[in-house]
DNA sequence: ACTAAGTTGCGTGT
DNA sequence: ACACGCAACTTAGT
């Protein structure tokens, strides 16, 4: 077995008890959240450790698990069936490789910190490892547990093995503060410890399981055991959960070392679903952290030491990697992050409440056959490419409909495979332009030097002061139109005839547009438009006009309140536009007419 | 006060 | 494929 940094303990080591850590010969139990593998994970070995017995449990949440009728699709109020189904797959997948090792996985049902409670005191455990994490509802509850097992003299170990780097670690070199641009967080983070340390891959075999007494374990249930049904959907998700699928995939991915060294995030393609464009390593790496991001950044490493040339962040994959915990220390050190309201960094924007609207966007009947295939494809997988996402976020809120982002958020939440707490309201934030949406230069600066050789470049120094003094631009003027973003991808229209089979007849010039077909048009591929595919629901050409309208008053307000607004400048700036928008729209009457 | 710098748009033209 | 006009920012650091 070989050895990790010890800085990868560090947020909690000094729970480690010199009286306690002695203590040989006696129980563990670890505790698996997230990293739900047995490679690269510290507190499994650490745990492992102990020469009695190991106890390897997994708590079945009700807050997360316990079926719900009444939401919009199956599943439970927090999770849809599809990602339930992964975990389910990912725990069935960790529990036989722990039985290959002489172990086995013991799921509880309860309240976490109870069920740990009585678990600690039942099987007499002197040491609880589990990994550190950042999520809120994770603070909160590890805080309880580590209380208690403090106060009865158990061990805890809680290692930062989720994120490549220590969010504490970043904030408190940032001088306390998140930092709020990609490019500084690379500079304040550096090289990750595991750059050059070996990790734990492989074990030969594990502390056996103790006798569980009378504490109610079982073996992982099947969907239909924990109340959920999966047959009211003719389609789901094609990815399977677990530690070995992961591990395959990762290979597969990066034994194409040209596409590893190429890769651009930006250019991908988001209209590929036969084959996507990206690794959709994310579900693995994210959510249950099936694959160490520790060991993806050194396969990543050992690809770009063995190519000529390669792409570096942000759009390398070693930038996305990098991403994910741009956002894990964001989230990490901003309060109400998930929240508008009380959000430091969060610009204070009078969005619309319109559950129909919100409804119309969730279901996939916006009338925009682009949002609307996307918006399937989330409810059917679970999981859709990157700039899809972007597509369907600013069609949300600032592009289109004017909509919260927290409620694009809580049904983002919910469906995807790959959600994630920090990285999910992170990439809300940013699209709703919310905050960090600061735009780059033109690479025109690399002229600079050359100002004075000639007249061109007297041309390109004029053109380089324009840019400087009045910017690359502000995003929120930069919208993804639900039309023209998915056409330059896909001009017959593919992706959406295959996610909405309505229109898999309809001719591809209308494919984007269906309402400008003619009626002769609708009728020969069987889908008449406000019949059997919804008209749209706006014109964008007007909405985002009046989003950019509306956003650019917000701006304002911002600005000149210092981003102390209160509720009252927010409902009457909200009053304001609104008597504007309608204002507006008599006034273009007698022209349209 | 000033400067530097910040992940990924669209429509139109060649 | 690439260039241009569009409209005309904000923050952190000095």
């Amino acid at each position: 077995m070989r050895r990790l940094p010890s800085s990868v303990c560090s947020p909690s080591s000094h729970h480690l008890n010199p009286i306690t850590s002695m203590s040989t010969g006696s129980n563990s139990l670890v505790w698996f959240r997230k990293s739900l593998r047995v490679h690269d994970n510290p507190a499994l070995e650490h745990a492992s450790k102990c020469s009695g017995s190991m106890y390897p449990v997994f708590v079945i949440d009700p807050h997360y698990m316990e079926p719900n009728q009444s939401s919009f699709s199956p599943g439970s109020s927090r999770a849809g069936v599809n990602r339930i189904r992964f975990l389910l797959e990912s725990l069935s997948d960790l529990d036989s490789s722990l039985k290959k090792l002489g172990s086995r996985l013991l799921v509880l049902k309860g309240e976490p910190s109870d069920v740990i409670l009585r678990c600690l005191q039942e099987w007499k455990v002197k040491r609880l490892c589990f990994e550190y994490d950042t999520d809120p509802y994770y603070q909160a509850l590890d805080f309880k547990v580590k209380e208690y097992a403090s106060s009865v003299g158990v061990e805890v170990f809680s290692p930062v093995s989720h994120t490549l780097f220590n969010p504490t670690e970043i904030i408190d070199k940032n001088g306390g503060k998140a930092p709020l641009s990609y490019q500084s967080f690379l500079k304040i983070a550096g090289e990750p410890s595991c750059a050059d340390s070996e990790l734990v891959m492989s074990y030969s075999s594990l502390p056996p399981v103790g006798d569980v007494g009378s504490l109610g374990v079982s073996e992982v249930p099947t969907l239909q055991e924990l109340g959920y049904r999966d047959d009211e959907q003719d389609e789901w998700t094609p990815f399977r959960g677990g530690e070995s699928e992961a591990l395959k995939r990762l290979r597969k991915s990066i034994s194409d070392k040209a596409w590893v060294a190429n890769f651009e995030k930006p250019k991908g393609d988001p209209s590929a679903f036969l084959k996507p464009a990206t690794t959709v390593l994310s579900p693995y790496l994210k959510k249950f952290g099936c694959l160490s991001s520790r060991y993806f950044y050194q396969c990543l490493q050992r690809v770009y030491k063995d190519v000529k040339k390669h792409t570096s962040p942000p759009v390398s994959l070693l930038g996305q990697l990098l991403w994910r915990e741009f956002f894990y220390t964001t989230a990490f050190g901003t309060r109400n992050f998930d929240k508008m309201k009380g959000n430091p960094i969060c610009k204070q924007i009078p969005w619309k409440e319109d559950h129909d609207m919100l409804a119309a966007w969730r279901d996939g009947k916006t009338g925009y056959p682009w949002i609307d295939a996307i918006m399937v494809q989330l409810l059917k997988w679970g999981w859709m490419h990157h700039l899809a996402r972007h597509c369907v976020a600013c069609f949300l809120t600032r592009g289109d409909l004017f909509i919260h982002w927290e409620q694009g958020r809580d049904v983002f939440e919910r469906l995807l495979i790959d959600s994630d707490w920090a990285i999910n309201n992170g990439n809300w934030v940013w699209l709703s332009c919310s905050s960090f949406f600061y735009q780059a230069l033109s690479p025109i600066t690399y002229h600079m030097d050359l100002f004075f050789v000639s007249k061109v470049y007297l041309f390109i120094c004029l053109h380089f002061l324009r840019r400087c003094f009045f910017g690359g631009g502000i995003q929120y003027n930069r919208i993804y139109s639900p039309i023209s973003f998915g056409k330059k991808y896909d001009p017959d229209g593919k992706y959406i005839k295959h996610f909405l089979p309505v229109l898999k007849d309809m001719p591809k010039q209308y494919i984007y547009e269906p309402w400008t077909a003619p009626l002769s048009v609708q009728t020969k591929a069987k889908c008449i438009v406000g019949k059997d595919y919804p008209k749209p629901m706006v014109m964008h050409d007007e909405a985002s006009k009046e989003c950019k309208r509306k956003m650019g008053e917000a701006y304002a307000l911002n600005k000149k309140m210092n981003g102390n607004i209160g509720d009252e400048d927010l409902r009457d700036l909200r009053r304001k536009l609104e008597n504007d928008e309608e204002s507006n729209i008599r006034n273009q009457r007698p022209k349209l007419n």
